[in-house]
DNA sequence: GTTTAATGTGTTATTATGACGCAATGTAAT
DNA sequence: ATTACATTGCGTCATAATAACACATTAAAC
Protein backbone atom coordinates (compact mmCIF):
# COMPACT_ATOMS: atom_id res chain seq x y z
CA UNK A 1 0.00 0.00 0.00
CA UNK A 2 2.26 3.23 -1.12
CA UNK A 3 1.41 6.43 0.36
CA UNK A 4 0.74 7.86 -3.58
CA UNK A 5 -2.27 5.32 -2.92
CA UNK A 6 -3.75 6.74 0.13
CA UNK A 7 -3.53 10.38 -0.45
CA UNK A 8 -5.52 9.45 -4.11
CA UNK A 9 -8.21 7.44 -2.79
CA UNK A 10 -10.71 9.21 -4.79
CA UNK A 11 -9.15 7.53 -7.56
CA UNK A 12 -9.92 3.92 -6.98
CA UNK A 13 -13.08 1.96 -6.40
CA UNK A 14 -14.56 2.56 -3.69
CA UNK A 15 -15.11 -0.78 -0.99
CA UNK A 16 -12.98 -3.16 -3.56
CA UNK A 17 -9.76 -4.89 -3.17
CA UNK A 18 -7.65 -7.33 -5.62
CA UNK A 19 -6.03 -10.24 -3.73
CA UNK A 20 -3.60 -12.29 -5.64
CA UNK A 21 -2.39 -16.21 -5.04
CA UNK A 22 0.71 -15.98 -7.01
CA UNK A 23 1.91 -19.52 -7.49
CA UNK A 24 5.68 -20.88 -8.49
CA UNK A 25 7.06 -24.12 -7.67
CA UNK A 26 10.49 -24.48 -7.21
CA UNK A 27 12.68 -27.68 -5.51
CA UNK A 28 9.53 -29.28 -5.89
CA UNK A 29 7.74 -27.40 -3.93
CA UNK A 30 4.80 -25.59 -4.65
CA UNK A 31 5.66 -21.73 -3.38
CA UNK A 32 3.11 -18.92 -2.75
CA UNK A 33 4.21 -15.48 -2.70
CA UNK A 34 3.35 -13.94 0.77
CA UNK A 35 4.10 -10.05 1.86
CA UNK A 36 4.97 -9.61 5.74
CA UNK A 37 2.54 -6.96 7.40
CA UNK A 38 4.54 -4.02 8.96
CA UNK A 39 2.47 -3.55 11.96
CA UNK A 40 1.87 -7.30 13.09
CA UNK A 41 3.56 -10.75 13.08
CA UNK A 42 1.23 -11.49 10.40
CA UNK A 43 1.48 -11.76 6.28
CA UNK A 44 -0.93 -10.79 3.87
CA UNK A 45 -1.66 -11.76 -0.18
CA UNK A 46 -0.31 -9.53 -2.24
CA UNK A 47 -3.11 -7.05 -3.30
CA UNK A 48 -3.87 -3.98 -4.28
CA UNK A 49 -6.76 -1.47 -5.09
CA UNK A 50 -9.37 -1.08 -8.46
CA UNK A 51 -8.25 2.35 -10.01
CA UNK A 52 -11.58 3.75 -11.45
CA UNK A 53 -10.38 3.51 -14.87
CA UNK A 54 -9.13 -0.26 -14.67
CA UNK A 55 -11.05 -3.29 -15.62
CA UNK A 56 -10.70 -5.34 -12.42
CA UNK A 57 -8.62 -7.69 -14.40
CA UNK A 58 -6.22 -5.01 -15.63
CA UNK A 59 -5.85 -4.30 -11.62
CA UNK A 60 -5.15 -7.73 -11.12
CA UNK A 61 -2.65 -8.00 -13.77
CA UNK A 62 -1.06 -4.86 -12.24
CA UNK A 63 -0.64 -6.10 -9.01
CA UNK A 64 0.92 -9.35 -10.18
CA UNK A 65 3.55 -7.54 -12.63
CA UNK A 66 3.93 -5.08 -9.66
CA UNK A 67 5.16 -8.09 -7.74
CA UNK A 68 7.00 -10.61 -9.98
CA UNK A 69 8.27 -8.15 -12.54
CA UNK A 70 6.73 -10.50 -15.44
CA UNK A 71 4.12 -9.78 -17.43
CA UNK A 72 1.32 -11.42 -19.88
CA UNK A 73 1.16 -14.44 -17.39
CA UNK A 74 -1.59 -17.36 -15.97
CA UNK A 75 -3.69 -15.06 -14.00
CA UNK A 76 -7.15 -16.48 -13.07
CA UNK A 77 -10.29 -14.98 -11.01
CA UNK A 78 -11.42 -17.91 -9.02
CA UNK A 79 -13.96 -16.16 -6.57
CA UNK A 80 -15.08 -13.03 -4.71
CA UNK A 81 -15.06 -12.25 -0.98
CA UNK A 82 -17.52 -10.32 0.81
CA UNK A 83 -18.55 -11.78 4.22
CA UNK A 84 -19.77 -8.49 6.05
CA UNK A 85 -16.88 -8.84 9.03
CA UNK A 86 -14.09 -9.82 6.84
CA UNK A 87 -12.27 -6.73 7.42
CA UNK A 88 -14.21 -5.47 10.46
CA UNK A 89 -11.25 -4.35 13.11
CA UNK A 90 -8.64 -4.91 10.73
CA UNK A 91 -8.42 -1.74 9.50
CA UNK A 92 -8.32 -0.09 13.07
CA UNK A 93 -6.43 2.88 14.93
CA UNK A 94 -3.44 1.70 14.99
CA UNK A 95 -2.66 0.46 11.65
CA UNK A 96 -4.51 3.60 10.07
CA UNK A 97 -1.96 5.52 12.39
CA UNK A 98 0.76 3.26 11.30
CA UNK A 99 -0.03 4.31 7.81
CA UNK A 100 -0.14 8.19 8.88
CA UNK A 101 -3.89 8.02 6.99
CA UNK A 102 -5.52 11.39 8.73
CA UNK A 103 -9.06 10.42 10.57
CA UNK A 104 -11.30 11.47 7.68
CA UNK A 105 -9.89 9.03 4.65
CA UNK A 106 -9.95 6.44 7.48
CA UNK A 107 -13.59 5.75 6.51
CA UNK A 108 -12.24 4.79 2.99
CA UNK A 109 -10.67 2.15 4.58
CA UNK A 110 -13.00 0.94 7.57
CA UNK A 111 -15.85 0.49 5.71
CA UNK A 112 -16.84 -3.61 4.24
CA UNK A 113 -13.82 -4.50 1.74
CA UNK A 114 -15.13 -7.21 -0.62
CA UNK A 115 -12.31 -8.77 -2.60
CA UNK A 116 -11.51 -10.28 -6.06
CA UNK A 117 -9.80 -12.90 -5.76
CA UNK A 118 -6.91 -14.30 -8.67
CA UNK A 119 -4.50 -16.76 -8.86
CA UNK A 120 -1.17 -17.06 -10.77
CA UNK A 121 0.89 -19.34 -11.85
CA UNK A 122 4.56 -18.08 -12.65
CA UNK A 123 7.78 -19.48 -13.39
CA UNK A 124 9.58 -19.29 -9.94
CA UNK A 125 13.37 -18.15 -11.24
CA UNK A 126 11.66 -15.91 -13.54
CA UNK A 127 9.39 -13.90 -10.50
CA UNK A 128 11.55 -11.56 -8.75
CA UNK A 129 9.50 -10.68 -5.62
CA UNK A 130 9.56 -7.00 -5.91
CA UNK A 131 9.38 -4.58 -2.64
CA UNK A 132 6.88 -1.90 -2.83
CA UNK A 133 9.65 0.07 -0.11
CA UNK A 134 12.46 -0.90 1.15
CA UNK A 135 11.18 -2.01 4.81
CA UNK A 136 8.40 -4.18 3.00
CA UNK A 137 9.69 -7.99 3.35
CA UNK A 138 7.98 -10.10 0.18
CA UNK A 139 8.98 -13.66 -0.27
CA UNK A 140 8.23 -17.23 -1.65
CA UNK A 141 6.76 -19.42 1.19
CA UNK A 142 6.14 -23.49 0.97
CA UNK A 143 2.98 -23.81 0.93
CA UNK A 144 2.90 -26.10 3.55
CA UNK A 145 4.49 -23.62 5.64
CA UNK A 146 2.52 -20.86 5.30
CA UNK A 147 2.48 -18.77 8.51
CA UNK A 148 -0.54 -16.87 10.23
CA UNK A 149 -2.90 -14.60 7.33
CA UNK A 150 -4.58 -11.02 7.95
CA UNK A 151 -7.60 -11.71 7.79
CA UNK A 152 -9.30 -13.93 5.51
CA UNK A 153 -6.37 -14.92 3.41
CA UNK A 154 -5.83 -17.84 4.30
CA UNK A 155 -9.34 -18.76 3.22
CA UNK A 156 -8.71 -16.64 -0.05
CA UNK A 157 -5.54 -19.05 -0.32
CA UNK A 158 -7.16 -22.60 0.06
CA UNK A 159 -9.73 -21.49 -2.03
CA UNK A 160 -7.19 -20.71 -4.88
CA UNK A 161 -5.26 -24.28 -3.98
CA UNK A 162 -8.89 -26.23 -4.42
CA UNK A 163 -9.85 -24.57 -7.76
CA UNK A 164 -6.34 -25.06 -9.17
CA UNK A 165 -6.91 -28.68 -7.90
CA UNK A 166 -9.89 -28.77 -9.87
CA UNK A 167 -8.81 -27.21 -12.91
CA UNK A 168 -6.14 -29.43 -12.85
CA UNK A 169 -8.43 -31.97 -14.54
CA UNK A 170 -9.89 -29.33 -16.76
CA UNK A 171 -6.74 -28.25 -18.26
CA UNK A 172 -3.00 -28.82 -19.08
CA UNK A 173 -0.74 -26.71 -16.39
CA UNK A 174 2.91 -26.27 -15.96
CA UNK A 175 3.96 -24.47 -19.15
CA UNK A 176 3.65 -21.37 -16.66
CA UNK A 177 5.28 -22.75 -13.60
CA UNK A 178 8.08 -24.63 -15.04
CA UNK A 179 11.37 -23.44 -17.12
CA UNK A 180 11.52 -23.96 -20.64
CA UNK A 181 13.19 -27.16 -20.80
CA UNK A 182 12.03 -30.03 -18.07
CA UNK A 183 11.62 -33.69 -17.23
CA UNK A 184 8.77 -35.66 -16.88
CA UNK A 185 9.30 -36.55 -13.13
CA UNK A 186 9.21 -32.22 -12.83
CA UNK A 187 6.41 -32.11 -14.24
CA UNK A 188 4.91 -35.47 -12.28
CA UNK A 189 6.42 -33.61 -8.91
CA UNK A 190 4.39 -30.59 -9.78
CA UNK A 191 0.98 -32.30 -9.73
CA UNK A 192 1.52 -34.65 -6.98
CA UNK A 193 2.75 -31.13 -5.05
CA UNK A 194 -0.92 -29.46 -6.28
CA UNK A 195 -2.69 -32.40 -5.60
CA UNK A 196 -0.83 -33.49 -2.62
CA UNK A 197 -0.95 -37.09 -3.70
CA UNK A 198 1.70 -39.71 -5.25
CA UNK A 199 1.34 -40.65 -8.34
CA UNK A 200 2.36 -43.69 -10.71
CA UNK A 201 5.34 -42.94 -12.08
CA UNK A 202 5.06 -44.92 -15.72
CA UNK A 203 0.52 -44.40 -15.40
CA UNK A 204 1.83 -40.49 -15.25
CA UNK A 205 3.53 -40.81 -18.09
CA UNK A 206 1.54 -42.63 -20.64
CA UNK A 207 -1.10 -40.03 -19.49
CA UNK A 208 0.75 -36.95 -19.58
CA UNK A 209 1.93 -38.00 -23.12
CA UNK A 210 -0.97 -39.18 -24.61
CA UNK A 211 -2.23 -35.50 -24.40
CA UNK A 212 0.02 -34.39 -26.81
CA UNK A 213 1.53 -31.32 -25.75
CA UNK A 214 4.63 -32.71 -24.93
CA UNK A 215 8.06 -32.63 -27.51
CA UNK A 216 10.47 -34.72 -26.07
CA UNK A 217 14.36 -33.16 -26.67
CA UNK A 218 17.53 -35.43 -27.92
CA UNK A 219 18.84 -34.23 -24.92
CA UNK A 220 18.94 -35.47 -21.36
CA UNK A 221 19.22 -33.34 -18.00
CA UNK A 222 23.12 -32.80 -16.51
CA UNK A 223 24.36 -33.13 -13.63
CA UNK A 224 21.99 -35.54 -11.56
CA UNK A 225 22.45 -38.39 -9.63
CA UNK A 226 21.76 -41.45 -10.99
CA UNK A 227 20.00 -42.19 -14.34
CA UNK A 228 20.26 -38.79 -16.54
CA UNK A 229 15.81 -38.06 -17.65
CA UNK A 230 14.73 -36.92 -20.86
CA UNK A 231 14.53 -33.28 -21.37
CA UNK A 232 11.00 -32.04 -22.89
CA UNK A 233 9.08 -28.67 -23.91
CA UNK A 234 5.89 -27.72 -24.42
CA UNK A 235 4.68 -27.83 -27.48
CA UNK A 236 3.30 -24.34 -27.20
CA UNK A 237 0.50 -24.37 -30.16
CA UNK A 238 -0.89 -27.73 -28.73
CA UNK A 239 -0.78 -26.39 -25.01
CA UNK A 240 -2.59 -23.42 -25.71
CA UNK A 241 -5.38 -25.94 -28.03
CA UNK A 242 -6.04 -28.14 -25.04
CA UNK A 243 -5.72 -25.43 -22.71
CA UNK A 244 -8.50 -23.61 -24.79
CA UNK A 245 -10.55 -26.78 -25.23
CA UNK A 246 -10.50 -28.45 -22.36
CA UNK A 247 -9.03 -31.90 -21.31
CA UNK A 248 -12.36 -34.61 -20.16
CA UNK A 249 -15.11 -33.94 -21.53
CA UNK A 250 -17.11 -36.27 -19.18
CA UNK A 251 -19.91 -36.37 -20.72
CA UNK B 1 -35.25 -1.65 -8.21
CA UNK B 2 -37.66 -0.13 -5.49
CA UNK B 3 -37.53 3.10 -4.98
CA UNK B 4 -36.84 2.03 -1.17
CA UNK B 5 -33.57 1.39 -1.95
CA UNK B 6 -33.22 4.82 -4.28
CA UNK B 7 -33.52 6.66 -1.31
CA UNK B 8 -30.81 4.56 1.14
CA UNK B 9 -28.06 4.55 -1.15
CA UNK B 10 -25.76 5.41 1.46
CA UNK B 11 -27.04 1.70 3.08
CA UNK B 12 -25.61 -0.13 -0.03
CA UNK B 13 -22.21 -1.37 -0.84
CA UNK B 14 -21.28 1.27 -3.56
CA UNK B 15 -20.40 0.42 -6.76
CA UNK B 16 -20.86 -3.42 -6.42
CA UNK B 17 -24.07 -5.27 -7.48
CA UNK B 18 -25.36 -8.72 -7.56
CA UNK B 19 -26.91 -10.43 -10.72
CA UNK B 20 -28.66 -13.93 -10.75
CA UNK B 21 -29.02 -16.00 -13.91
CA UNK B 22 -31.39 -18.44 -12.52
CA UNK B 23 -32.14 -21.76 -14.13
CA UNK B 24 -35.56 -23.46 -14.23
CA UNK B 25 -36.62 -26.60 -16.82
CA UNK B 26 -39.81 -26.80 -18.22
CA UNK B 27 -41.27 -28.28 -21.49
CA UNK B 28 -37.48 -30.03 -21.78
CA UNK B 29 -36.31 -26.95 -21.72
CA UNK B 30 -33.77 -25.19 -19.90
CA UNK B 31 -35.60 -21.62 -18.85
CA UNK B 32 -33.80 -18.47 -17.83
CA UNK B 33 -36.10 -16.03 -15.58
CA UNK B 34 -35.75 -12.90 -16.66
CA UNK B 35 -36.94 -9.07 -16.06
CA UNK B 36 -38.15 -6.88 -19.18
CA UNK B 37 -36.94 -3.28 -18.26
CA UNK B 38 -39.44 -0.31 -18.52
CA UNK B 39 -37.37 2.22 -20.23
CA UNK B 40 -36.31 0.12 -23.16
CA UNK B 41 -36.66 -3.02 -25.16
CA UNK B 42 -34.17 -5.03 -23.56
CA UNK B 43 -34.36 -7.93 -20.35
CA UNK B 44 -31.86 -8.12 -18.02
CA UNK B 45 -30.65 -10.46 -15.12
CA UNK B 46 -32.49 -10.11 -11.52
CA UNK B 47 -30.74 -8.42 -9.47
CA UNK B 48 -30.00 -6.21 -6.57
CA UNK B 49 -27.41 -4.23 -4.53
CA UNK B 50 -25.98 -5.15 -1.23
CA UNK B 51 -26.72 -3.62 1.63
CA UNK B 52 -23.61 -2.66 4.12
CA UNK B 53 -24.43 -4.90 7.45
CA UNK B 54 -25.02 -8.44 4.42
CA UNK B 55 -22.61 -10.65 3.33
CA UNK B 56 -22.28 -10.77 -0.48
CA UNK B 57 -23.89 -14.32 -0.37
CA UNK B 58 -26.88 -13.41 1.93
CA UNK B 59 -27.61 -10.19 -0.89
CA UNK B 60 -27.74 -12.74 -3.58
CA UNK B 61 -29.60 -15.30 -1.45
CA UNK B 62 -32.26 -12.75 -0.85
CA UNK B 63 -32.18 -11.78 -4.47
CA UNK B 64 -33.29 -14.69 -5.52
CA UNK B 65 -35.87 -15.64 -2.94
CA UNK B 66 -37.17 -12.18 -3.99
CA UNK B 67 -37.44 -13.28 -7.20
CA UNK B 68 -38.72 -16.69 -7.02
CA UNK B 69 -40.49 -16.82 -3.07
CA UNK B 70 -37.86 -19.93 -2.25
CA UNK B 71 -35.38 -20.49 -0.47
CA UNK B 72 -32.33 -22.64 0.68
CA UNK B 73 -31.50 -23.70 -3.13
CA UNK B 74 -28.43 -24.56 -4.91
CA UNK B 75 -26.51 -20.95 -5.27
CA UNK B 76 -23.36 -20.45 -6.82
CA UNK B 77 -21.03 -17.78 -7.18
CA UNK B 78 -19.20 -17.88 -10.49
CA UNK B 79 -17.43 -15.26 -11.30
CA UNK B 80 -17.46 -11.26 -10.84
CA UNK B 81 -17.54 -8.72 -13.86
CA UNK B 82 -15.58 -5.17 -13.60
CA UNK B 83 -14.69 -4.31 -16.91
CA UNK B 84 -14.37 -0.16 -17.07
CA UNK B 85 -17.31 0.24 -19.88
CA UNK B 86 -19.28 -2.19 -18.55
CA UNK B 87 -22.25 0.13 -17.06
CA UNK B 88 -21.12 3.49 -19.25
CA UNK B 89 -23.89 5.40 -20.65
CA UNK B 90 -26.41 3.02 -19.21
CA UNK B 91 -27.46 4.98 -16.08
CA UNK B 92 -27.57 8.24 -18.47
CA UNK B 93 -29.93 10.76 -17.96
CA UNK B 94 -33.07 8.95 -18.80
CA UNK B 95 -33.13 6.34 -17.20
CA UNK B 96 -32.59 8.39 -13.83
CA UNK B 97 -35.16 10.83 -14.50
CA UNK B 98 -37.73 7.43 -15.46
CA UNK B 99 -36.93 6.17 -12.20
CA UNK B 100 -37.17 9.95 -10.70
CA UNK B 101 -33.61 9.73 -8.82
CA UNK B 102 -32.51 13.04 -7.78
CA UNK B 103 -29.39 14.47 -9.68
CA UNK B 104 -27.00 14.59 -6.42
CA UNK B 105 -27.84 10.67 -5.89
CA UNK B 106 -27.51 10.16 -9.82
CA UNK B 107 -23.78 9.73 -9.32
CA UNK B 108 -23.73 6.61 -7.06
CA UNK B 109 -25.69 5.37 -10.15
CA UNK B 110 -23.57 6.62 -12.93
CA UNK B 111 -19.93 5.36 -11.47
CA UNK B 112 -18.64 1.75 -12.65
CA UNK B 113 -20.48 -0.96 -11.30
CA UNK B 114 -18.39 -4.69 -10.79
CA UNK B 115 -21.31 -6.90 -10.51
CA UNK B 116 -21.13 -10.51 -8.76
CA UNK B 117 -22.56 -13.30 -10.84
CA UNK B 118 -24.70 -16.22 -8.99
CA UNK B 119 -26.61 -19.10 -10.29
CA UNK B 120 -28.88 -21.06 -9.09
CA UNK B 121 -31.28 -24.16 -10.49
CA UNK B 122 -34.24 -24.26 -8.86
CA UNK B 123 -37.34 -26.28 -9.27
CA UNK B 124 -39.42 -24.45 -12.23
CA UNK B 125 -43.02 -25.61 -10.69
CA UNK B 126 -41.93 -24.00 -7.23
CA UNK B 127 -40.46 -20.70 -8.08
CA UNK B 128 -42.97 -18.39 -9.07
CA UNK B 129 -41.45 -15.09 -10.39
CA UNK B 130 -42.26 -12.18 -7.83
CA UNK B 131 -42.43 -8.77 -9.22
CA UNK B 132 -41.24 -5.69 -7.67
CA UNK B 133 -44.12 -4.00 -8.49
CA UNK B 134 -47.40 -4.17 -10.27
CA UNK B 135 -46.26 -2.84 -13.83
CA UNK B 136 -43.14 -4.97 -13.83
CA UNK B 137 -42.63 -8.06 -16.38
CA UNK B 138 -40.74 -10.56 -15.11
CA UNK B 139 -40.92 -14.38 -16.99
CA UNK B 140 -38.98 -17.46 -17.65
CA UNK B 141 -37.76 -17.57 -21.13
CA UNK B 142 -36.31 -20.47 -22.92
CA UNK B 143 -32.49 -19.73 -22.90
CA UNK B 144 -32.39 -20.60 -26.73
CA UNK B 145 -34.60 -17.31 -27.26
CA UNK B 146 -33.33 -14.94 -24.77
CA UNK B 147 -34.06 -11.26 -26.40
CA UNK B 148 -31.53 -8.54 -26.10
CA UNK B 149 -29.95 -8.08 -22.67
CA UNK B 150 -29.07 -4.64 -20.89
CA UNK B 151 -24.89 -3.89 -20.51
CA UNK B 152 -23.13 -7.53 -20.64
CA UNK B 153 -26.16 -9.38 -19.17
CA UNK B 154 -25.59 -11.36 -22.18
CA UNK B 155 -21.98 -12.09 -21.21
CA UNK B 156 -22.78 -12.79 -17.72
CA UNK B 157 -25.50 -15.26 -18.84
CA UNK B 158 -23.38 -16.94 -20.90
CA UNK B 159 -20.19 -17.73 -18.58
CA UNK B 160 -22.86 -19.17 -16.35
CA UNK B 161 -24.09 -21.80 -18.38
CA UNK B 162 -20.69 -22.63 -19.52
CA UNK B 163 -20.04 -22.72 -15.87
CA UNK B 164 -22.73 -24.88 -15.46
CA UNK B 165 -21.48 -27.33 -17.74
CA UNK B 166 -18.22 -27.81 -16.60
CA UNK B 167 -19.83 -28.02 -13.28
CA UNK B 168 -22.36 -31.34 -14.91
CA UNK B 169 -18.67 -32.97 -15.16
CA UNK B 170 -17.79 -32.33 -11.59
CA UNK B 171 -21.22 -32.94 -9.74
CA UNK B 172 -24.16 -34.27 -9.87
CA UNK B 173 -27.34 -31.97 -11.39
CA UNK B 174 -31.06 -32.34 -11.49
CA UNK B 175 -31.95 -32.26 -7.36
CA UNK B 176 -32.82 -28.57 -7.88
CA UNK B 177 -34.27 -28.54 -11.25
CA UNK B 178 -36.29 -31.78 -11.44
CA UNK B 179 -39.40 -32.42 -9.27
CA UNK B 180 -39.46 -34.81 -6.91
CA UNK B 181 -40.22 -37.88 -9.17
CA UNK B 182 -38.98 -37.69 -12.31
CA UNK B 183 -37.66 -40.27 -14.90
CA UNK B 184 -34.82 -41.35 -16.94
CA UNK B 185 -35.46 -39.95 -19.96
CA UNK B 186 -35.92 -36.22 -18.15
CA UNK B 187 -33.20 -36.64 -16.07
CA UNK B 188 -31.54 -36.78 -19.48
CA UNK B 189 -33.14 -34.31 -21.50
CA UNK B 190 -31.86 -32.08 -19.10
CA UNK B 191 -28.28 -33.08 -19.51
CA UNK B 192 -28.91 -32.32 -23.00
CA UNK B 193 -30.22 -29.26 -22.89
CA UNK B 194 -27.73 -28.04 -20.76
CA UNK B 195 -24.72 -29.55 -23.09
CA UNK B 196 -26.72 -28.92 -26.14
CA UNK B 197 -25.81 -32.06 -26.90
CA UNK B 198 -27.50 -35.68 -27.58
CA UNK B 199 -26.76 -38.82 -25.38
CA UNK B 200 -27.39 -41.81 -26.26
CA UNK B 201 -30.21 -43.37 -24.09
CA UNK B 202 -28.90 -46.58 -22.66
CA UNK B 203 -25.20 -45.30 -21.84
CA UNK B 204 -26.43 -42.49 -20.17
CA UNK B 205 -28.75 -44.99 -17.87
CA UNK B 206 -25.60 -46.57 -17.42
CA UNK B 207 -23.58 -44.28 -16.21
CA UNK B 208 -26.13 -42.27 -14.39
CA UNK B 209 -27.38 -45.12 -12.64
CA UNK B 210 -23.59 -45.69 -11.77
CA UNK B 211 -23.00 -42.85 -9.63
CA UNK B 212 -25.24 -44.19 -7.00
CA UNK B 213 -27.62 -41.45 -6.52
CA UNK B 214 -30.94 -42.42 -7.85
CA UNK B 215 -33.73 -44.52 -6.27
CA UNK B 216 -35.70 -46.43 -8.70
CA UNK B 217 -39.27 -46.29 -7.46
CA UNK B 218 -42.12 -49.25 -7.75
CA UNK B 219 -43.64 -47.04 -9.71
CA UNK B 220 -44.73 -45.49 -13.59
CA UNK B 221 -45.13 -42.18 -15.13
CA UNK B 222 -48.91 -42.11 -16.00
CA UNK B 223 -51.16 -40.67 -19.03
CA UNK B 224 -48.23 -40.49 -21.08
CA UNK B 225 -47.46 -41.50 -24.72
CA UNK B 226 -46.18 -44.53 -25.76
CA UNK B 227 -44.75 -47.21 -22.95
CA UNK B 228 -44.66 -45.77 -19.25
CA UNK B 229 -41.40 -44.60 -18.26
CA UNK B 230 -40.47 -45.81 -14.47
CA UNK B 231 -39.77 -43.10 -11.75
CA UNK B 232 -37.25 -41.96 -9.44
CA UNK B 233 -36.31 -39.90 -6.71
CA UNK B 234 -32.68 -39.00 -5.73
CA UNK B 235 -31.24 -40.37 -2.75
CA UNK B 236 -30.49 -37.19 -0.60
CA UNK B 237 -28.01 -38.37 1.60
CA UNK B 238 -25.99 -40.26 -1.18
CA UNK B 239 -26.65 -37.46 -3.64
CA UNK B 240 -25.17 -34.41 -1.39
CA UNK B 241 -22.03 -36.85 -0.44
CA UNK B 242 -21.21 -36.88 -4.27
CA UNK B 243 -22.10 -32.93 -4.71
CA UNK B 244 -19.50 -32.48 -1.85
CA UNK B 245 -17.08 -35.20 -2.74
CA UNK B 246 -17.03 -34.78 -6.51
CA UNK B 247 -17.58 -36.48 -9.61
CA UNK B 248 -14.23 -37.16 -11.61
CA UNK B 249 -11.30 -37.34 -10.17
CA UNK B 250 -9.29 -37.00 -13.03
CA UNK B 251 -5.50 -37.93 -11.70
C1' DG C 1 -55.55 -55.85 -33.89
C1' DT C 2 -51.93 -53.29 -35.90
C1' DT C 3 -48.94 -49.52 -35.96
C1' DT C 4 -45.91 -46.40 -33.80
C1' DA C 5 -42.76 -44.32 -30.87
C1' DA C 6 -41.05 -44.52 -27.00
C1' DT C 7 -38.65 -47.33 -22.86
C1' DG C 8 -35.85 -51.30 -20.58
C1' DT C 9 -32.23 -54.56 -20.98
C1' DG C 10 -28.28 -56.62 -22.98
C1' DT C 11 -23.88 -57.29 -26.15
C1' DT C 12 -19.60 -56.26 -28.09
C1' DA C 13 -15.41 -53.83 -29.34
C1' DT C 14 -12.49 -50.32 -28.01
C1' DT C 15 -10.23 -47.42 -24.94
C1' DA C 16 -8.66 -45.81 -20.40
C1' DT C 17 -7.00 -46.93 -15.95
C1' DG C 18 -4.47 -49.06 -12.05
C1' DA C 19 -1.04 -52.09 -10.48
C1' DC C 20 2.88 -54.04 -11.51
C1' DG C 21 7.83 -56.29 -13.67
C1' DC C 22 12.18 -55.54 -15.49
C1' DA C 23 16.01 -53.72 -17.96
C1' DA C 24 18.89 -49.46 -18.63
C1' DT C 25 21.55 -45.67 -16.83
C1' DG C 26 24.55 -42.81 -14.21
C1' DT C 27 26.38 -41.75 -9.42
C1' DA C 28 28.60 -43.26 -5.40
C1' DA C 29 30.80 -46.59 -2.43
C1' DT C 30 34.28 -50.22 -2.11
C1' DA D 1 37.49 -51.45 -11.89
C1' DT D 2 33.70 -53.49 -9.78
C1' DT D 3 29.58 -53.36 -7.38
C1' DA D 4 25.60 -51.37 -5.17
C1' DC D 5 21.89 -48.35 -5.59
C1' DA D 6 18.45 -45.14 -6.79
C1' DT D 7 16.07 -43.51 -10.56
C1' DT D 8 14.46 -43.59 -15.31
C1' DG D 9 12.30 -45.72 -19.51
C1' DC D 10 9.48 -49.05 -21.51
C1' DG D 11 6.26 -52.76 -21.34
C1' DT D 12 2.50 -56.09 -19.54
C1' DC D 13 -1.81 -57.52 -17.74
C1' DA D 14 -6.31 -57.42 -15.53
C1' DT D 15 -10.01 -54.52 -14.85
C1' DA D 16 -13.10 -50.66 -15.53
C1' DA D 17 -15.21 -47.18 -18.40
C1' DT D 18 -16.95 -45.87 -22.78
C1' DA D 19 -19.12 -45.89 -27.39
C1' DA D 20 -21.94 -48.06 -30.67
C1' DC D 21 -25.48 -50.93 -31.47
C1' DA D 22 -29.56 -55.03 -31.34
C1' DC D 23 -33.71 -56.51 -29.64
C1' DA D 24 -37.65 -57.13 -26.85
C1' DT D 25 -41.36 -54.51 -24.18
C1' DT D 26 -44.96 -51.31 -23.42
C1' DA D 27 -48.96 -48.23 -24.00
C1' DA D 28 -51.38 -44.97 -26.77
C1' DA D 29 -53.42 -44.02 -31.38
C1' DC D 30 -55.39 -45.45 -35.48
Amino acid sequence: MSNGFIENSENYQPGLSIDCVIFGFHDNQLKVLLIKTPYEDKWSLPGGFIPLDQDIDTAASTVLNGRTGIEGIFLRQFATFGKVKRNDQHFNNAVLEHFKIPKEAGNWFTQRFVTIGYYALVDFLKAIPQKDNSQEIIEWIDHKEVPELILDHKEILDKALDTLRIELNLMPIGYNLLPEKFTIPELQKLYETILDKQLDRRNFLRKITNIGILNKLDEKKSNVAHKAPNLYTFDKDKYEEVLKNGLNQGW
